[in-house]
DNA sequence: GATGGGGCCTCTAGTCACTGGAGGTTCAAG
DNA sequence: CTTGAACCTCCAGTGACTAGAGGCCCCATC
């Protein structure tokens, strides 16, 4: 069995040292072995369960679900179903997201399409922005691209 | 001119009180005249920033570029290509989103389609999450849903 | 004029998933 | 044995708010 240092982990799985420290401390890895130093040792175990919370993370689970994910992988006898309820709602998140990303993209366009340059106090943006409307958005966490729309994912309970 | 309270403007413009002061402590709303009770007292010109800076938001501008813009606001005869440009920016950085998202959703069906209930330790959906294959996704924000991607839209200067 | 309760005040801390830095120790190559 | 890169711990910061504690103000009603 192979071991690694923290640094050798982090180039095999793409996984920067201080986010494996993190994790350690969140518990989503295991606390390793250590060297006479005092320096982390990491085995295969470790690196195939970094390589899963990554893969995870790039789908755009977050850490409740990953959480809920690990500890399924973890019991092999348990029933899988709560895994493909978690791909399925991180996929109606993604498709809400997608409308919504798409109706403000058409919004921006208008918005840029209808400035030709010229004098602030004349741009037709600047007056959009300022035009106090308010043309009813229902949801909640609006428009932005980042938008930190927080409690999302963990829906493996559903 | 007409004065409200900070609960007023909050329903008038449909952001939170707390948001409100915490939009002055930032400096982009001024900080109010103040009843002699010390309570916020807002008048007509606040209204319109906020309503203004509200709409940017839901545009998906960061408070950087929100800072620009009302700077070019607050500034009739100054050039407004900045703000096409950062409209024009927000469009592209929306475009790369949806294309990440686009590719995410794809995988996330392919997974979701591949597991038909039953125990953890067969289930395909845990099996490729394990599969430790760097199967290269470029972009460091990787695939989140709500990535905090962080330096994004202050593309003002560009 | 007293009272009640809702709105307002400030300040602090928490969110999510990390990231960066300070200040010090260990490891491995030469 | 020396160097310097990698590692250690702990703490603070990110963005854009949100929530709560503990206390003050304001207005309407009695």
């Amino acid at each position: 069995m192979a071991h690694y240092s923290i640094g050798a982990l982090s180039r095999a799985t793409g996984v920067k040292p201080t986010t494996i420290r993190w994790y350690e401390g969140e518990g989503l890895l295991p606390a390793p072995v250590r060297s006479e130093g005092g320096h982390r040792v990491y085995g295969d175990a470790e690196l195939r369960r970094l390589g899963f919370i990554r893969h995870a993370r790039e789908l755009g689970f977050d850490m409740a679900a990953i959480r809920q994910l690990l500890g399924l992988a973890d019991q092999p006898d348990s029933d899988c179903t709560a895994a493909h309820a978690a791909a399925t709602a991180q996929v109606a998140a993604i498709d809400a997201k997608l409308r919504q990303l798409g109706a403000l993209r058409a919004e921006l366009v208008r918005l840029a399409a209808a400035c030709e340059g010229g004098r602030a106090g004349e741009c037709r943006i600047l007056e959009t922005l300022a035009d106090h409307a308010h043309h009813g958005c229902a949801d909640p966490s609006h428009g932005r691209v980042d938008a930190a729309s927080s409690h999302s994912t963990s829906a493996l309970l559903g």
